[in-house]
DNA sequence: ATATAATGTGACCGTAAGGTCATTTTGGAG
DNA sequence: CTCCAAAATGACCTTACGGTCACATTATAT
């Protein structure tokens, strides 16, 4: 989507540039967001952003694509996913928020984007279809090891699996974003901690 | 927050221009929205629209409380919610449902307001506070009663009833979006079916 | 009926920011 | 060293929209 010129400018430069546009649009949103400010900490001329760029737009997009890409990747070589049992699956939370950890800023700039539903709704449906058909594979797997009730719409227990799942990454991102500085291996102690009573929570319910 | 003016004005003015500027931030977020977009739909001139409110900003706010107090009215004449068993009370979320689709618009706008987080989050921050205590509270209950587990994290009980619950509001209040024009009724019955089958969840788990 | 206050109005102003472009600088090939 | 293409730059243009204000209209009181 960026420009040949961009494409063509050192791998270095391109980071900076695009580190910088992430965190002016964390900052300030899409609108308020200015394309000479994003020039400015990117320590280029605003004219420069437009031979990268063809408008605004296009530099939000492409942060998207080239944020989600890299965390992706992160994510990938850490814990590869595939056939997992569901429960393992959710143990990965704590690779998940340490990656986000690590990408902090792109992390934030991954709740930016869901505040933006107009520029990129066809890419947040897609990944919200691709993840919801991963943890669909998951849950069938897990009825037929006999590890997950018969019996429930496989619908409803996504629902129920990314509700509770959904509610306690973003929990623990949160905890990491606001206490950035403290010591990441009491953190993630701490983190593994509750994780395992939520599983319990996941697997028995709250009710007596 | 509005002028003395505004507040001279007859109640059903005052919710004209309210309902044309609640309409206007849905469909282009607060950045995008015209002030004299929103005077056009309330049939006013915009000059009028600044003798009710001080600024672009203001009017915004001044939804905010206004759909709530609103909706919160709506919501509690319909069920008291006092001092009530968790899990009863998550089946008020067929109520809450049914209100949003009457408030169609106003539902839509509590999700814009998500997206602005720079103009009004000591607001939400108080909003989710007020429903975290509240849920607290019934979870406390719940565990005297011997309805709920004990010795399990009261937070950590939170965050899993909310992660269910909140996933499932959602989803419903999507639904009834999306197919504002179908039979109230017959949706109101297949969430009922839903929401048996998500309490089972919620109280037993989806481990075998 | 008249005076006075309250409300309504839209042309107008100022400004900020997206986008352009003529010019300069840089870098590499011969 | 020379030359040319690619890249960098920032002054400038344009537009759009938030906000103002002088004037018009309507309501109220006496």
């Amino acid at each position: 989507m960026p420009t040949e010129t961009f494409s063509r400018l050192p791998p270095k430069k391109q980071e900076r540039v695009m580190r910088a546009a992430v965190s002016e649009f964390i900052q300030n949103g899409f609108e308020r967001a200015k394309v000479e400010d994003i020039a400015a900490r990117a320590q280029v001329a605003k004219g420069s952003m437009y031979q990268y760029f063809h408008d605004k737009r296009e530099i939000f997009l492409y942060c998207a694509q080239w944020g989600l890409d890299l965390i992706m990747r992160k994510l990938d070589q850490r814990a590869p996913t595939d056939d997992m049992d569901v429960f393992a699956y959710f143990h990965e939370t704590v690779s998940k928020v340490q990656v986000m950890r690590e990408e902090h800023e792109l992390a934030l700039f991954m709740q930016v984007m869901t505040r933006e539903p107009g520029l990129l709704d066809e890419t947040m449906r897609g990944m919200y279809e691709v993840a919801d058909g991963y943890v669909r594979k998951l849950i069938r797997n897990g009825i037929a090891r006999g590890a997950v009730r018969k019996g429930l719409d496989e619908e409803l227990l996504k629902e129920y699996f990314l509700g509770v799942t959904d509610r306690f990454e973003r929990r623990w991102m949160a905890k990491y974003i606001d206490f950035s500085a403290a010591d990441p291996t009491a953190w993630s102690a701490a983190m593994q901690r509750e994780l395992d009573q939520m599983l319990d929570l996941l697997k028995n319910g709250m009710g007596c």
